[in-house]
RNA sequence: CGGGGUGUAGCGCAGUUGGCAGCGCACUGCGUUUGGGACGCAGGAGUCGGCGGUUCAAGUCCGCCCACCCCGACCA
């Protein structure tokens, strides 16, 4: 396991300490979204409030992907929040996917509602109704357009970030003239999510497609990128739809062509949700708190400035607020002046809010020109360096850069470590005890409903990238041509 | 929606046979402290989850309801 003990040197008073990842793995993370202060419980039965401290990660999480989307040709538009409950009920699969998750508005103003409204649960169907009067000729396509918004649905169970009854996210939802663009444009959304989980959350994913039994509620074809949590469960990190032309038929997306033929569009919608806030705490968190991927970071450093006697308090200060103004330049740094805490516990805290590198700064590093630079993913006396006022800025920088890349690393051999290739069936059911087994499936929902019932572990997903050659389905023994990444999820 | 658990100060909990509502942490003020979770003194803080019942008297006993958490079936 990765989970750390308790740095060297330090001895937490046991109702201040997070209950440890081995030990109670879902509680660590309850209590860690608590204290952290991502999150709180709202009055509301499965809703959650987003702290400051968490809705500035969010914030950091919508910049990098509205840069990615923006860089593609994507322009972001606002959509109601109110569906007629009729639109819901137009795409078969659809309703039946989304229809016992519904919340339902029937009264407005005080009057009983002619047609009551769905609160969006996602918006392809009144998107579908816009596209359907916004297209007319293939001169019209493609639309690529992007929501930031937040969607209900009544889930059964709950969970902050993870599962919650509304949550925050992104819909982007497409057009297109042809079958092939919309798969170009499914995989290429695919692609930038991978980008942005490995190269800015430091989460090393598996890009996949879905089984039919785990695909979108309409859709012809669901992509994901699935990551593996620190319990080695399964996160569906985000989702890229190729929605065929399902939509466009239920809701009359139509275009004349250049021979001056109807054609029904080709659709594609695709997501990534505040669920992804649980990924890096899940993925980067130890016991003594969050680990925050510096690209992503609110705070990429704090600083944190000692002293004995008062006269060493001024001259510390200062120096303290002079480095933060040279840092601020280039980086999210912060002082701590907070009164009447000690060191210790200021260590203690930023610790539990994952900020990647702390600088101490007292009147031994005045005298000697230097600060200690201690980097959040190595506990302890381990992660501590001296480095010189000169060139401060150039070292924080590497330092950041060195644990951007350590994260995904570590995240990156986790996985590694508990991924299988078992070779029986009884192999395998321990494997997705663990982890993932990376097994032949010969693409029978049977084998699949199998292995759920024997193991509770269901298919993440059929990785892109595939081996080649051919074997025995794990579980009938049939000729099979792919393999299946399996797992428990979350 | 089934199974289990918990509801007492912001958090964690104690509360005996029914008899004045408590402790630790946090919080406020003052002072001393500050290189890995400081200390002293003085304070503030409660619809004991809700409603009803038994009783001279209910946090405690009885009934009903509600909320939340955990475990299972459905989901980003």
């Amino acid at each position: 396991m990765r989970g750390q003990s308790i740095p060297e040197g330090v001895t937490p008073m046991p109702e201040d300490r997070l209950p440890s990842r081995a030990e109670d793995f879902s509680e660590w993370y309850n209590q860690l979204v608590l204290r952290a202060e991502l999150a709180d419980y709202a009055p509301v039965r499965g809703c959650m409030v987003v702290r400051p401290y968490g809705w500035a990660l969010w914030e950091a999480i919508t910049r990098e992907l509205d840069r990615r989307f923006k860089a593609t040709g994507h322009v972001n538009a606002g959509f109601p929040m109110f569906i007629p409950k009729s639109f819901l009920e137009k795409e078969k699969e659809h309703v039946e996917g989304f229809s016992p998750e519904l919340a339902v508005v029937t009264i407005g103003g005080g009057e009983e509602l002619e047609e009551p409204l769905a609160v969006r649960p996602t918006s392809e169907t009144i998107i579908g109704h816009m596209y359907a009067k916004w297209v007319k000729s293939y001169r019209d396509l493609p639309i690529l357009i992007n929501l930031w918004n937040s969607v209900v649905r009544w889930e059964k169970r709950t969970k902050l970030f993870l599962r919650t009854t509304e949550f925050y996210w992104q819909e982007g939802h497409t057009a297109h003239a042809t079958a092939q663009e919309a798969d170009e444009e499914t995989l290429r959304m695919l692609d930038i999510y991978a980008d942005f989980a490995e190269n800015e959350a430091a989460v090393p994913v598996i890009r996949g497609r879905k089984s039919d039994s785990e695909k979108f509620a309409g859709a012809a074809c669901t992509y994901a990128i699935e990551a593996m949590m620190g319990d080695g469960k399964a996160l569906q990190s985000a989702t890229s739809h190729n929605l065929g032309q399902n939509f466009a038929k239920a809701f009359n997306i139509q275009y004349l062509d250049e021979q001056n033929s109807q054609q029904y569009a080709w659709t594609t919608s695709w997501g990534l949700s505040t669920r992804f806030i649980g990924a890096i705490i899940m993925v980067h968190g130890d016991d003594t708190g969050l680990i925050l991927p510096p690209r992503l970071a609110p705070t990429q450093a704090v600083i944190v400035p000692i002293w004995r006697k008062e006269e060493e308090k001024s001259a510390v200060t200062e120096k303290a607020l002079q480095l933060e103004q040279e840092l601020r330049q280039t980086y999210r740094v912060r002082v701590d002046l907070r009164d009447g805490l000690t060191p210790g516990y200021k260590f203690n805290d930023w610790e539990m809010r994952g900020v990647p590198v702390r600088i101490e700064i007292g009147p031994r590093d005045l005298a000697a020109g230097t600060v200690a630079l201690a980097r959040r993913d190595r506990p302890g006396r381990e992660g501590k360096t001296t480095a010189a006022w000169d060139g401060l800025p150039q070292s924080v920088g590497a330092l950041l850069d060195e644990i951007q890349l350590a994260l995904l690393a570590r995240a990156k051999k986790f996985r590694d470590d508990h991924t299988q290739d078992p070779a029986d069936y009884d192999g395998f059911r321990g494997a997705v005890e663990q982890g993932f087994a990376v097994s032949w499936w010969c693409g029978d929902a049977a084998c699949e409903e199998k292995v759920k019932e024997d193991t509770k572990a269901t298919i993440r997903c059929i990785p892109l990238e595939q081996p080649d050659g051919k074997g025995r389905c794990l579980v009938c023994g049939k000729d099979a041509s792919r393999k299946a990444v399996f797992g428990k999820a979350y």
